[in-house]
DNA sequence: AGAAAAATGTTATAACATACAAAAATTCAT
DNA sequence: ATGAATTTTTGTATGTTATAACATTTTTCT
């Protein structure tokens, strides 16, 4: 009866309380802000933090900034079917806002990259920098 | 007489031993490796590593691969000039190796992302996750 | 020459991540 | 049930990456 790929209800509290925290979060977090957050909620050190993201990444509900050494909660809600090794964000330097974006033609061009240099995809993601709409008036 | 965009020739001692180590490394370099690799040189700490690099991405000799924390010279003569907003990388997971590419697809897509999202492009990388032709034999 | 500004050097510390050992929970044969 | 063996979880120490803060030297300009 077990299921192969995770509800949300499926968590265990660690887990939780992580996810929920990046879901409310404005934008990225670090995993020592979460460290920080999540103090009185029984994480005591950076090495169990690292593991909930681990898992959360692994599950395709969470993604990591590579440019900012942080993680955003997914909002794209079909990322961990179809899109999982395709990952795409802008990211304002103004406001730190994260946004994350899907897109048929990046897929495409991803593809048919991996394709022409026969290099064998994993996953991939696009990071776009720059100032978002708000923050360009 | 002053060219704005420096020629090799152009850059200090400093930032000459930093681009011949990074030219001549097979794979990307962390800035702490450069820093060992030039002890010798008069790297006494971090502090001069970083701002070297800072000046070599400036001018678009070197490239950061977020996904690594780490570095490499650029490989594609017309960076400087007319893609510098465009970074792509392929990253083999087996040997390390990193390949830079260029795109005119990319370019494209990466442009109407922009547009489409009012967001104000000023630089953007797409890192390619997996295993190179060699290591895929 | 000498003041102001820019570049460079140095130390300390902040921020990010992992290795490994200790402890707790689970499994399972007896 | 008991307790040895395995797995899972936890915690400490340490390694790695990046910047802050401030001192010194070099350059520029009058």
């Amino acid at each position: 009866m077990k299921n192969k790929a995770k509800r949300t209800s499926e968590l265990n509290k660690k887990q939780s309380l992580v996810m929920n925290l990046l879901s409310q979060a404005k934008g990225p977090l670090s995993a020592y802000q979460i460290l920080h957050d999540l103090n009185d909620h029984g994480f005591r050190g950076p090495t169990q933090v690292y593991r909930v993201l681990d898992k959360l990444l692994e599950l395709g509900m969470v993604h990591r900034i590579e440019s900012m050494n942080s993680f955003v909660a997914c909002r794209q809600e079909k990322c961990h079917e179809k899109n999982k090794e395709i990952n795409l964000f802008t990211i304002c330097k103004i406001c730190g806002s994260v946004q994350e974006l899907l897109s048929n033609g990046l897929k495409n061009i991803v593809k048919s990259l991996s394709k022409d240099n026969n290099f064998l995809l994993k996953s991939s993601v696009l990071e776009l920098n720059g100032v978002c709409s708000k923050c360009k008036e």
